[in-house]
RNA sequence: GGGCAAGUAGCCAAGUGGCCAACGGCAACAGACUGUAAAUCUGUCCUCUUCGGAGUUCGGUGGUUCGAAUCCAUCCUUGCCCA
């Protein structure tokens, strides 16, 4: 199937510039992406920009994926309300090292390949040009006008934050950027998430203005939850793709929690499954919802494509112990299934607390489980605290060495699914 | 430089001398129901707590007052208008 089609079942195009099929289906054409190193890893919010690489690359093109290691130094205005806070140089150095490591992994970057992927920082580039350089060659192409018509800057003219004129600026460096690769890596294509379009744009009007050259765009829809909640957030904040950050586990449990609605675009959107298998699963799902069919396909294939295969094993594994066949006594859970059990978040306690019998708020507190004896009491309270299983029913509970599984381990569970395991110090 | 307006908890947003830790909505978390769904209903939602309370908040700082998010002064930030 043809590229963009290819996409567009799968949800993946919002806006497309005209003259981008033609463009796809002349010639080997080079495409980039930007990402910003506002922070270490990537969380799952840029995995919809990394796929659409991948595919890209899959379909024959030439991938290319910037950090804005220039960029991140000024702060993009897009779908921001306020004006941003800087990074500190240090902060930005780590993070556009962690975002570059894990870039490379998911692309093909083989050497002999005639689309291999390439791997850029705007820095490069950036760091060499005078102030006085830009404006005379790159900013006297685009009109202020033309920049203010922009969503993202007449959102913030019209809206009560003001812009300042750094944050202003950086859709003329965004366009530098397209134009600077369109010059040097004949780049004709840039793709994004929907609220780039307006700097995406700027770029293909530089290119056209300052050397007459003919550059494209298409955006991705922002990935969204069908009710109304943010995406990739939770409690424990965002889902990073970073495994020191998010268990394998952790990363797993986040798209088995998806709802039906949102499996069902998801699973086009985050997975490589043809559309046949896909109508195939999501028939099987409808036949029988409880299975979470749809869930667990697109848990499997977006872990194993960030973790690999090993980590998805273990996070399967780790997720049957503690959900599958959950009326089943505890005791049923042998040693080595506890002490096997990946991901989920391990904490040591000496065996003399328990013998001397700690109560149940002060264990939780003190084992970092909740922040405070304020909040562990009040989750108790409201019944959202289970020990090995049973509810904890008052907050005058006891916990001692009677408690412990097979001599040494204590199950604790915040609400259903957030799963602690207690272990007691090996002597 | 002059005039006007605004700054309240993660976000939006009420409050304009005591009844204010501050209405309401969103988001978040937990409970019931379920399929580790959705929808719905219930609880929590500044911090700590021996659950009796205690402490710190309404841009910053100083002041008036028995008492201030609310009044005054000043500074900072932002928007609009004028120069």
């Amino acid at each position: 199937m043809n590229l963009l089609d290819e996409l567009s079942w799968r949800g993946m195009i919002q806006d497309i510039m005209p003259g981008t099929r033609e463009q796809l289906e002349k010639e080997l054409t080079t495409g980039y992406i930007g990402f910003d190193p506002t922070a270490d890893s990537l969380h799952i919010g840029s995995l919809v920009p990394i796929l659409l690489l991948v595919h890209f690359q899959k379909a024959g093109h030439k991938p290319i994926a910037l950090v804005g290691g220039a960029t991140g130094m000024v702060g993009d205005p897009s779908g921001k309300s306020e004006e941003r806070n800087l990074l500190n140089e240090e902060t930005l150095q780590r993070n556009i090292a962690g975002v570059k490591a894990q870039l490379e992994r998911y692309l093909n970057f083989s050497p002999q390949l005639p689309n291999a992927a390439e791997l850029v920082n705007n820095y490069d580039w950036f760091k060499s040009i005078s102030f006085i350089d830009f404006l005379r060659d790159t900013g006297k192409h685009i009109t202020v006008n033309y920049m203010m018509a922009k969503d993202s800057v007449k959102k913030r003219i019209e809206g009560e934050t003001g812009i300042s004129y750094t944050e202003f600026a950086y859709q003329l460096m965004q366009a530098y950027d397209f134009y600077w690769l369109y010059q040097h890596k004949n780049c004709k294509l840039q793709m994004g998430g929907s609220d780039q379009w307006g700097n995406m744009t700027t770029g293909t009007e530089l290119i056209r203005r300052k050397c007459g050259g003919e550059a494209f765009v298409f955006t991705n829809p922002l990935v969204t939850k069908s009710d109304g909640g943010k995406f990739g957030k939770t409690e424990a904040g965002n889902i990073w793709l970073d495994p020191i950050k998010t268990s394998p586990y952790q990363f797993y449990q986040f798209w088995l929690n998806a709802s039906d609605a949102d499996a069902t675009r998801w699973i086009k959107l985050f997975t490589f499954l043809t559309r046949d298998e896909i109508e195939k699963i999501t028939d099987l799902h409808l036949q029988n919802p409880a299975t979470r069919t749809l869930q667990r396909r697109l848990a499997a294939e977006i872990t194993q494509f960030v973790h690999g295969k090993e980590e998805l094993e273990k996070a399967i594994e780790t997720t049957e112990k503690l959900f599958s066949n959950q009326q089943a006594p505890i005791e049923s859970l042998s040693a080595t299934d506890l002490e096997e059990i990946q991901g989920v978040v391990k904490v040591e306690i000496d065996r003399s607390l328990l013998e001397e019998g700690v109560d149940i708020v002060s264990l939780l507190a003190n084992t970092g489980i909740f922040p405070s004896k304020g909040e562990a009491r009040k989750t108790v309270q409201g019944g959202g605290v289970s020990i090995n299983r049973k509810k904890v029913e008052s907050i005058e509970l006891k916990v001692t060495a009677a408690f412990l599984l097979h001599d040494r381990y204590i199950l604790i569970q915040k609400g259903k699914k957030n799963y602690f395991l207690i272990t007691v110090k090996a002597v």
